[in-house]
DNA sequence: CAGGGTTACGCAAACGTTTGCTAAATTTAG
DNA sequence: CTAAATTTAGCAAACGTTTGCGTAACCCTG
C-alpha cells in the first residue's frame, strides 16, 4: 500500500500534462486554466502528495530551519528561553534544530560546524561560559548565516544580540535592601570574565554609590559558581568584621548553596541574614528560605525577542548588502518581591 | 572574499577533469589516481570547499537528523531526557530537530506534520499527557518512519517503545516505608488513564498485599497534578479517620504541594506525616523537607536508549521488511533514599 | 480579417551530489 | 608484439522541485 511516494512528475504522467503545469495548479498559480487546475489538485489529494521539502530545501538553497546552540537545557533559564525561541520559530513555520555545549567550547565550535553542514537559516546561541575564542562564529559570516546571541554574549564586536540588562535590576535589588534597613550588603558574585559577573558587579557600586554607602572590596566575592567555591565565599563573608546583613547571591542556585552553607553556620535566615538572588529556577518559593526577592531575567521573552530578531535578518538577507546596523537588544530585568509570608 | 560557495563543478572546472572524478576524489575512491586524488583534494581544501548538506539528502533520501517530541523541557525529567538522546545522536553524527507539544493535542499533531515534512530519518516522542486520538502516529508508517515512544507511551499495539518500570520503584518505596514502621500508607497518584498511574498504583496494591496490608480505598486518591487538586487530596487524606503516616506521591512536584499543605495544617513533616515520591527535580534536597527518598527513573539513560533504539531502526530500515520484532525495552527504576540528616 | 492582447500550457535549465556504466590509457602476461 | 587485464577517468542519469521564457490557441477590437 506504500507504494512510493507520489511526486510531481507521476501526477503530471498520469494526467498527460508537464511537470511545470502540476507544480504551478498547486500552487494556484494564475497562468493555470481552472480546469486543469482542478484536475490536478484532486489527483494529488488522492495519492495523498505531499511536495518532497528537502528537493524544496535543496532548490531554494533554504531550509526554513534555525539552530539554537546553547549551554544546558536542564538549567530552568535555557529551558525557558528555548520555549520563546521555539514558539516565535513555530508561528513562522520555522524548525529548531538543537544543540547542547554543556559549556564546553569544544562541543560548541563541533555544533556549529554542524549546523553550517546542515545549512541552517540561521542560529540564536547563548555561548558556552568557557569559550574563550570566537572563531567559529566568525567562521559563519563568510556562509552568510546570520547569529542572534542572547543572554551570554561573546565579547565581539559587529553582532546582533539580546541581554538583559542586570545593571537596572541589581541596583532595584540593592535599594529595595537597603529600604528594609540593610546598610551592610554583601555580594557573592559569579566568574569575573563573565558579562553577566561585570553587569552584576557595576549595578552593586553604582547603587552603593548612590546611597553613599561605602563600598568594602572584601563584600563582593567571585566565585566559579561551584557548591564549594560559594561556600567558602558565604564563610568569608559571614567571618568578615563588617558582617554583611543581606547578601546579593549570582543566581538562585548560588543562593540556594549559601543558604545551606549559612544554616550550617547556625545562622538564621532572614533575621541574621537575607538574601536576594536572580531568578533562575521556577521552584525556588517550595524552598526552606527562598529569597526575599529575585531579579526575574525574562528568559522567555529573551528566547522569543533574539528568534524574532533572526529572522528579520533572516527575511532582510536577501539584499546582499552588508549589514549596516547592529542589532542590540536590552531587556530590562525587573525586582520581584516575594510575598512575606 | 566570500564568493560563492565553492561546489565540485567549480573545482572540476578549474582542474579540467569532471564533476565525478572530482566527487570521488573527494571520497577516497579507488579507482582515481593518486596524482588527481591529490590535485583535487589540494584545490578543495585551498577553495575550503564543503559539500551541500541539503544536495546530498536529497539525493540520498535521508537527512541524518531525528524529530524528538516530547512535552516540556521546562520539566527536569525532559531536559535530562534530551540530553540523553542529544548525546547518543551526535555521537552518532545525527543531529535533533525539536518540538514542545505542551501537552497539547493539536500541537503535537502539527509538529509531527512539520517533522514528516522535514524528512526526519525517525522519531523519539514522549506524548503529550492529553493525547488520545493517534491517528498522526499512525500515519508515519506510511512514510516509513520509524518511531520509538519513550515515558509516556500511548496505547497502540505494535509500536517501539523505552520506559521505565514504575511497579518495581514503587514496590521498594513501599517496603522501605514498611520497614520504617509505616502501617498505614497513602498515595497521592497522577490522571487515572495515564499508564504511569496504572503502574504506581498496581505497585502499590501489589505491595501492600505482600506485606498483608489491607488495602483501604481511601487511601489512593488520584489527582490531575494541579496544586488545587494535589491539596484537596493531602486534605482528604490527612483527615481520613485511618490516618496515614506516610504518603507515596506521584512525583516530585505533587509532594512539594503537599507537603506545603501539610505544613499549612500544622503537621510536622517526618513526624507526623513522611513522603516519598518519584524524582523530578534535581534540587529537591534544597527544599524544606525533601521526601525521604525518590524513586528514579533515569531520564538521561532512558532517552539515550530511545535514541540507540531509533538508531538501530533506521539502520535496519533499508532491508524493506516490516519490523518482525517490536522493542519493548523496560529499565527498571530505583529507590535512592535520601541522607539522613 | 489583421493585429494586439490574453489565456493556458510546455520546455528545459538549474540546484549539487552520487553512481552505474562505458571507455581510454596503461600495464601485464604470454 | 599482441591480447588480456588493470587502472584511471568521463558521461549522463537521477533525486524532486521551481521558474524564466517561448508559444500555441483563443478572444477582442477596430
Amino acid at each position: 500500500m506504500d507504494k512510493k511516494l507520489a511526486t510531481l512528475k507521476e501526477i503530471a504522467k498520469r494526467l498527460n500534462v508537464s511537470i511545470s503545469t502540476v507544480s504551478r495548479a498547486l500552487h494556484d498559480h494564475r497562468s493555470i486554466g481552472i480546469r486543469t487546475k482542478m484536475r490536478v489538485q484532486q489527483l494529488a489529494k488522492e495519492l495523498s502528495y505531499e511536495p518532497n521539502q528537502t528537493a524544496i530545501f535543496f532548490q531554494q538553497r533554504k531550509t526554513f530551519t534555525v539552530g539554537v546552540i546553547l549551554p544546558k537545557l536542564s538549567e530552568a533559564f535555557f529551558s525557558f528561553a528555548i520555549s520563546g525561541i521555539e514558539d516565535c520559530a513555530n508561528k513562522n513555520n520555522y524548525t529548531v534544530l538543537m544543540g547542547q555545549s554543556h559549556d564546553n567550547e569544544e562541543r560548541e565550535r563541533k555544533i556549529v560546524e554542524t549546523m553550517k553542514n546542515h545549512r541552517v537559516d540561521g542560529l540564536v546561541v547563548s555561548i558556552s561560559k568557557n569559550t574563550t575564542n570566537y572563531e567559529h562564529f566568525e567562521a559563519l559570516r563568510k556562509y552568510n548565516i546570520p547569529i542572534v546571541f542572547f543572554d551570554c554574549i561573546p565579547r565581539m564586536s559587529n553582532i546582533h544580540y539580546v541581554a538583559c540588562n542586570m545593571q537596572s535590576g541589581t541596583i532595584q535589588a540593592i535599594n529595595f535592601l537597603i529600604n528594609k534597613g540593610h546598610r551592610v550588603i554583601g555580594m557573592i558574585n559569579g566568574p569575573e570574565k563573565l558579562l553577566a559577573s561585570q553587569e552584576r558587579q557595576d549595578g552593586y557600586m553604582k547603587a552603593m554609590a548612590k546611597n553613599r554607602l561605602k563600598f568594602d572590596p572584601y563584600l563582593l566575592i567571585s566565585t566559579d559558581l561551584s557548591t564549594e567555591s560559594v561556600y567558602e565565599a558565604t564563610r568569608q563573608l559571614l567571618s568578615s568584621k563588617r558582617k554583611p546583613t543581606a547578601i546579593v547571591a549570582f543566581n538562585d542556585y548560588v543562593a540556594l548553596d549559601a543558604v545551606q552553607y549559612a544554616r550550617k553556620e547556625k545562622r538564621k535566615i532572614n533575621k541574621d541574614i537575607c538574601f536576594v538572588s536572580y531568578a533562575n529556577l521556577p521552584i525556588s518559593n517550595y524552598t526552606a528560605f527562598p529569597p526575599l526577592a529575585s531579579v526575574e531575567q525574562f528568559p522567555y521573552q529573551q528566547g522569543q525577542k533574539a528568534m524574532e530578531t533572526l529572522l528579520e535578518l533572516i527575511a532582510s538577507k536577501k539584499d546582499e548588502s552588508e549589514p549596516v546596523t547592529y542589532f542590540k537588544i536590552i531587556l530590562d530585568s525587573q525586582l520581584v518581591i516575594h510575598e512575606n509570608k
